[in-house]
RNA sequence: GGAGAGGUGACAGAGUGGCCGAAUGUGGCGGUCUCGAAAACCGUUGGGCGUGUAAGCGUCCCGUGGGUUCAAAUCCCACCCUCUCCGCCA
């Protein structure tokens, strides 16, 4: 533990609510574990498979240089683990052997002198302990999952592969605007107010431009709860810093994330980090799973070191809704629920007419905490390509380790950890923004696609003024 | 924000320094009884880590983290959370 962070931590929490990007990550110390042990990959496991765990990590480029250094505090651990808790016996059963004389009435001064000799030293193994325990926490907690075996090698997202298409890049028989353009003259968005009353990348919706984000964000959890079998969640947008380590955001990542200044809090980057997290530290029972849960929340990225990248429009910005959709799941099974659960955000994609395909994910592009993703892009005009707007993942159990997320197969069995998985459906902002694009016409204004008119009130087309 | 109360096993609830990983009750599981069920009775019923082929053994866990002590659920310190009352507030 690292107490002079922590202090800095807790300490302070009159200084209100303001936002600021993490920006030192914890590099200084270990970072600070609150509940539980957390961990990403089983330690015994990569005791025990060194070299497959290696591989993997090769594979995805990164983290195995922490190994030979794990490797070697795991030893120490034991080591001082066998020597501790022979002390440890040694005492409980000499203070047995005092309390009987005690009780007896009999002297037991020179048993007591020995055990504070025992004591001390226990005491100093066990600081020892705390130490080599922190910096196992710390290394297991930065190094990433490992690839699933069916995930095609690659070095960099080049190497990511189309698995699927639908629909047909959208043709234009006039020249078509990028959605910035088409919605600032429609005044349905409003980026210049919004870089005065906050800042840059972020952004006002007008109008029938703030009810089409909202039919869709409607839209999409309709579907998803009526039809894919998922239960809405209505999560909070701040989490504590045990739930961002938790689904793998901390401590890696901190500085993709908004801090709130003073306190122990961060702004969600996605619906995933709470709603993965409502299970933290318990064991479901078996009747409980799968798990189906699909949230709306605004989504918070500082987007740091992103500085001139897409900075026009609603592709890139510090806030956007975003319907989510997790599940837990039992292990034999996380495969097959995501192909479901990709066809899951396909769906509203397919429904809304917008032509989109399908990236599977090679090792290098993997991230830090999936074992196997796909991509749905859609097509955005402006950019003449497919743009990102889901992200389909089995997390395997690594985010079920760190966040403690167990479950028994029968009464009685030991608690196995779940498969969690997660993906957008969809991300409402670059969606919005598809859909202006996908569906403008050569008056500027929009065709509203079908399915969102009840939501609209029946609105066919989005026109100045409206 | 102010004042007070409290956090113990699946739940309820005892326990104020040693015989407490924890009484008792409920629930769960197994059994006896029964044609079957209920009732009654008997037994059983947490997790992590280490070690071991295994049975087992050891150790740690009573909100969290430190401390005092030969010995801590019990004493001390800090923090977190919950509840009640007051204030403020969408």
């Amino acid at each position: 533990m690292c107490p002079a962070a922590a202090g800095a931590v807790k300490q302070g929490g009159n200084a209100g609510y303001i936002l600021v990007p993490e920006l030192s990550s914890s590099e200084a110390g270990f970072f600070i574990i609150k509940e539980g042990d957390m961990e990403m990959l089983d330690l015994k496991m990569i005791r025990q498979n060194p070299n497959k765990v290696r591989e993997g990590l090769a594979k995805k480029g990164e983290g195995a240089h922490y190994l030979d250094e794990l490797l070697a505090l795991d030893e120490r651990r034991r080591g001082i683990l066998t020597d501790v808790e022979k002390l440890k016996a040694e005492r409980n059963q000499v203070s047995d052997q005092v309390a009987h004389l005690k009780r007896e009435k009999k002297d037991a001064q020179s048993l007591i002198e020995q055990m504070r000799v025992v004591s001390q030293n226990i005491k100093d193994f066990d600081e020892e302990l705390r130490t080599v325990d922190g910096k196992i926490q710390d290394l297991l907690l930065r190094i990433p999952n490992l690839p699933h075996e069916s995930v095609l090698f690659g070095t960099t997202e080049e190497d990511n592969s189309e698995i699927r298409r639908w629909g047909e890049a959208t043709k234009f028989d006039f020249e078509p605007l990028p959605h910035w353009e088409l919605g600032v003259n429609l005044d349905i968005l409003d980026f210049e107010r919004a870089g005065k009353v906050t800042g840059s990348r972020f952004y006002f919706l007008k109008g029938a431009g703030a009810r089409l984000e909202r039919a869709l964000m409607n839209f999409m959890l309709d579907l998803h709860t009526t039809e894919h079998g998922y239960r809405e969640i209505f999560p909070p947008f701040i989490v504590n810093q045990a739930s961002a380590t938790g689904t793998g955001q901390l401590p890696k990542f901190g500085e993709d994330m908004f801090k709130l200044e003073g306190l122990d809090y961060y702004l969600i980057p996605t619906a995933e980090v709470p709603v993965t997290n409502l299970y933290r530290d318990e064991i479901l029972s078996m009747e409980d799973l799968p798990i189906y849960h699909t949230a709306y929340s605004a989504s918070f990225r500082s987007e740091a070191g992103s500085a001139g990248r897409d900075t026009r429009g609603l592709v890139r910005v510090h806030q956007f809704n975003k319907v989510e959709l997790v599940k837990f799941v039992l292990p034999e099974t996380s495969y097959d629920e995501l192909e479901k659960l990709t066809n899951n955000a396909e769906a509203i994609l397919q429904k809304l007419g917008l032509p989109y395909r399908v990236t599977e994910i090679c090792t290098a592009d993997l991230g830090f905490t999936a074992a196997k993703k796909y991509d749905p892009e859609v097509w955005m005009p402006s950019y003449q390509r497919y743009v990102e707007i889901s992200s389909c993942s089995n997390f395997e159990d690594f985010q079920a380790r760190r966040a403690n997320i167990r479950f028994r197969r029968d009464k009685g069995a030991k608690p196995e950890f779940v498969h969690t998985l997660n993906g957008s459906g969809l991300a409402v902002g670059r969606c919005l923004a598809a859909i202006i694009e996908n569906y403008q016409q050569e008056d500027g204004s929009i065709v509203v696609p079908e399915v969102l008119r009840p939501y609209m009130g029946g609105l066919e087309r989005v026109t100045p003024g409206s």
